[in-house]
DNA sequence: TGGCATATTTGTCCAGGACAAACATCTGGA
DNA sequence: TCCAGATGTTTGTCCTGGACAAATATGCCA
């Protein structure tokens, strides 16, 4: 039950702490310890390992390099700036294809202008209309911003910020668009993501999208257990389930976990996965939906199939 | 790196698998083993514990139990009928007292109705106003429907459609009242929660209060690492931090984040903290707003110290 | 070049022991 | 009667060091 988060005064944190703050489980962290000799915390009286801030820092470093692709017996225990300098060639790619919305939001993030943040995207919603801006401008930024923060260009009070804004700007969309006349008509699609996944911005799109179909979609929010969404496609009487990944889920867990949830729900139930997730394949019964724009084409190929079903009789 | 998130054919689940989808950790899952006999996995070839469908269901039962005080010592172990009757009892107290509108929204939530459930609280907050929704109704229908669920008559999926729906409609009022002309002005105040805290519902109801009474709200979203809450008070030059805490969080760790906090940002920056966590008590330089209504005279406080401040020179 | 077999790296799991924080219970004083 | 403090029990988390399979890299042949 000692779960003391952080030291008092000197700043030293306990191993559930790091685990935490990094993303690194414990196991991890000690194997790492033992094979390559780092980190390398204090031991305080009962022998429990203490991480010095730096330390800390240093391991942040190093999950963004292996996030990015690097093996960490070639990073851990290498020296701040060698890992700084690795990190400036991870994706400096992207960087030249970035529109000029992606650095307008960006040179906001970087000056921590909150308000000016909501009135660019609101603006470029307006502008833009909410499909284009949900399928195609919403990934970009998103995935600008990730790519900034991985190079180190961006602190994480900055990545939840943007976050937090383009939720905002999003959502509010979201309602007008329905509160808009439209009617609403099946298919009746159920949002979440699996337990593993805590982002929430792909699958706002996605509703976005759905919405603009003049679907009736309902969300789950994130992380709902794989049983309670089959328990919840019963209870709502669910045609589509839509899960989103992002880029930082194994893919190998979100198949098995889409296996899962295929063999919980009745035939009839479609699953549709989508989202930044680069391993993600499509497998009976269960589709991929690459891009966002795909929603539109498969949620009239799904009526098309619903009228064909139904009407032969 | 196995990590099958559950087998293929007869439902058994890894006990990563078991972790994420009872939220307990797997050395509590193995000593629970040890100690008390149960759980009992079988194993597979190599010899790793594989635990059936059924022993999953009763360990979120316990789990229920044990979020609810009971300990576990006393429940792991016995039977799924012995659990469900102390599931029964648990928060019956608080049936006596429930209003009318959490009766209403518990029945909704039961049908899994969205759009009534929505309607409902949007039209509350119409009929009732924002400030009483926020400070009075919503952490009101919160514990009703946490008391709901932890006697068992709530799904966890219906608890995530409660939290979605109140979060749609009282993020649309909060952007109503924020371009509803009232001048916006300080003190600045930055919201977040500790990083073991993903509870977003009571960090939303403060930034309906804070907004209501003019004040310049800037919201970091959910679990964000207190170095970066440090760091994003410095860029944003917050003049208060608002922390808010759920009762799931233990005391001890929400204050000793509280002392890393306060350490981290000069003394002319306020913490607030607030939240239905029973032991949150006041320190040197962390005041606590027992709840939202105290939101509106605190921040008359700070203006009134401010401008005495300012104005001998 | 591309496909396949082999070697290395790496994350997760196991057992069983230890201990401090959290919780329950008992005790004495206002 | 009730509250504060001392004492005992329960319980979650940490430890070590070993093991292995999945993931990745490397060598080889067509």
């Amino acid at each position: 039950m000692t779960n003391s988060d952080t030291s008092d005064g000197s700043h030293l944190m306990s191993i559930a702490a790091v685990e935490r703050d990094c993303g690194l489980p414990k196991d991890t962290l000690r194997v790492w310890e033992r094979r390559y000799g780092f980190p390398n915390p204090l031991r305080d009286r009962h022998d429990e390992r203490m991480y010095p801030a730096d330390q800390v820092a240093t391991l942040r470093l190093i999950r963004r390099l292996v996030e990015a692709g690097h093996r960490p017996g070639k990073v851990v225990g290498r020296s701040d700036e060698d890992l700084s300098e690795l990190l400036r060639q991870v994706g400096v790619p992207a960087v030249q294809v970035i529109g000029a919305e992606a650095r307008q939001v960006l040179e906001l993030l970087g000056a921590c202008d909150a308000a000016g943040l909501r009135d660019v995207l609101h603006a470029t919603v307006l502008r833009d209309g909410l499909g284009a801006f949900a399928a195609e401008i919403g990934p970009g930024l998103a995935e600008a911003v990730g790519a900034a923060w991985s190079r180190g260009e961006l602190e994480i009070h900055q990545e939840h910020l943007f976050t937090e804004q383009f939720t905002t700007v999003l959502r509010s969309a979201i309602n007008a668009a329905q509160g808009a006349g439209l009617p609403r008509r099946r298919p009746r699609v159920l949002f979440s993501t699996f337990p593993q996944e805590p982002h929430s911005l792909g699958l706002l799109m996605a509703e976005a999208m759905f919405t603009l179909e003049g679907c009736l979609g309902i969300s789950l929010g994130v992380q709902t257990p794989i049983p309670e969404i089959a328990a919840a496609a019963r209870a709502h009487k669910a045609d589509i389930l839509a899960i989103s990944f992002s880029s930082m889920i194994p893919a190998l867990q979100a198949l098995a976990g889409l296996n899962e949830l295929r063999a919980l729900v009745p035939e009839t139930v479609e699953i549709w996965a989508g989202g930044a997730c680069p391993g993600l394949r499509p497998k009976p019964g269960v589709s991929v939906l690459r891009a966002l724009s795909a929603i539109g084409p498969a949620v009239t190929a799904w009526r098309a199939r619903e009228d064909e079903g139904s009407t032969p009789e």
